[in-house]
DNA sequence: AACATTATTTTATGATCACAGAACGCCACC
DNA sequence: GGTGGCGTTCTGTGATCATAAAATAATGTT
């Protein structure tokens, strides 16, 4: 991971020994981005958003030291939040040395997005049920939030506000044992997903074409109360950028 | 937890501090259970074990210091491995105190299951292709033993089986990062199993017919290599039981 | 004498522990 | 009935240890 990805605090050494415990009381330097939280809970936090924003690499292997120190905490914390981590398919541990974002093959990819599929497509149709007109029209406004960064071509907004339309409807599907499955696999796939970003700049009428259109039938699915269209729509979704020429070929995989 | 419950190793206070140093040389009193691994490895190893063997019952609180004492394993392993099952769902974090079994809903143990039937029945499906007729003889041995713990009435060794049944299908359906999914789910489900124990013997006919039929079912689409009746008998098996007259009266749920 | 191979030292990294600090609940006392 | 002390429990840090990789030195061979 090269120096400066995961957003650290401003103030240099952030969590000095003694900062959590002026936290609530003080306004100091290092712990406001989380007042009252424990560290390792932060550390969890920052990680868990750096890989999902597509910070990480697939075969990049990252060491408690040099992540403590550009996270500004301890060792433990971060030890803890990167075993969690771990745990979560988003890092895997070499023999008995340090972790290692997983390199997938093309075959995993393919069981991933199947998961993914049945996955996100149950809680799309779970939505579709419960759905409010207010929560429509709010997914309409990170749709269009997601059409500008696309006209922009800003990638990194793209993938934060694609995150947050998804998982707005996760969690409208209102099933909270179903949201830590679907994590899961969004952490596995997060390392890749930086790399369909040159797409994005290089065959942007076909990218953006297939990456609205289901968004828009997902939205009518909503509007409509129809779970199986939703169902459909968000498989369609996932399955889209699949159809690109020269997705595959612009993962990092391993050759098998 | 009540004491014994967690296999700790027989000599007393098992790790004093320089016991890891000293396993690999010479054969000392503790560690001999896993030799090379680390203690948290063995620590998480053992803990989810005791989860799925259904030793903790819901809304247990567990504390470290106990945790750590009856495994003869430091705290901070002990730690570790807490929190990655609590990000598992095995266990939850109260507020800033100890950790405590979840107490379901009844609508969550019916969410539970129906993501259970999904990615089981996926499952059975995936390996009704993959399965060979050694693996065949293996479930058909497995099965014997299921019925033979029933005959016995037997509960602990029918829920150790049962679980090497179901998680053999899962390994053999070939998809690495279904397993961790599914075991999620068990691990969530596991302290409320325990509590169908009683119905184990008290209803022995009903029991005994829906839990060997399925599985009877299940064998008999591997044979004819039958996703689609694979998955449907997977699905039946995971019901089986919620159809037992007195099953959700004998879960530990709060009111809602 | 130059290269390759092996042995040794150095360094980097993870794992563990002992200790101290802080939050929360509990109980007695006013 | 409210309030303050006490104990339990988690949380985090620094130091220490073991181990594996890397770098360096040593030695043998052609």
């Amino acid at each position: 991971m090269q120096a400066s990805k995961v957003h650290k605090t401003p103030a240099g050494k952030a969590a000095t020994p003694g900062a959590r415990r002026r936290a609530a009381g003080t306004g100091s330097d290092a712990v406001r981005a989380a007042p009252g939280e424990a560290a390792h809970a932060r550390a969890y936090a920052v990680l868990k958003e750096a890989v999902l924003a597509g910070n990480f690499r697939p075969g990049e292997v990252v060491t408690l030291r040099s992540l403590a120190k550009q996270l500004g905490i301890g060792e433990m914390p971060v030890r803890e939040a990167l075993r969690r981590l771990t745990s979560e398919g988003a890092f895997e541990s070499l023999p008995n040395r340090s972790a290692r974002v997983p390199v997938l093959t093309r075959r995993q990819v393919e069981q991933l997005l199947e998961l993914r599929e049945d996955l996100e497509g149950k809680a799309a149709a779970l939505a579709a049920r419960n759905i409010t007109l207010v929560q429509i029209e709010h997914l309409r406004a990170l749709q269009q939030g997601i059409e500008q960064s696309l006209a922009r071509s800003d990638s990194r907004a793209h993938t934060s506000l694609n995150m947050a339309f998804h998982f707005e409807i996760y969690r409208i599907a209102d099933n909270p044992i179903l949201i830590p499955l679907i994590q899961m696999l969004w952490l596995r796939m997060a390392p890749l997903v930086a790399n369909t970003v040159p797409l994005l700049t290089s065959k942007p009428g076909v990218f953006r074409k297939t990456a609205t259109e289901n968004h828009e039938r997902l939205l009518a699915a909503f509007q409509a109360r129809d779970p199986v269209a939703a169902q459909e729509a968000m498989r369609r979704d996932l399955l889209g950028l699949t159809k690109v020429p020269g997705y595959w070929e612009s993962l990092e995989l391993t050759t098998d």
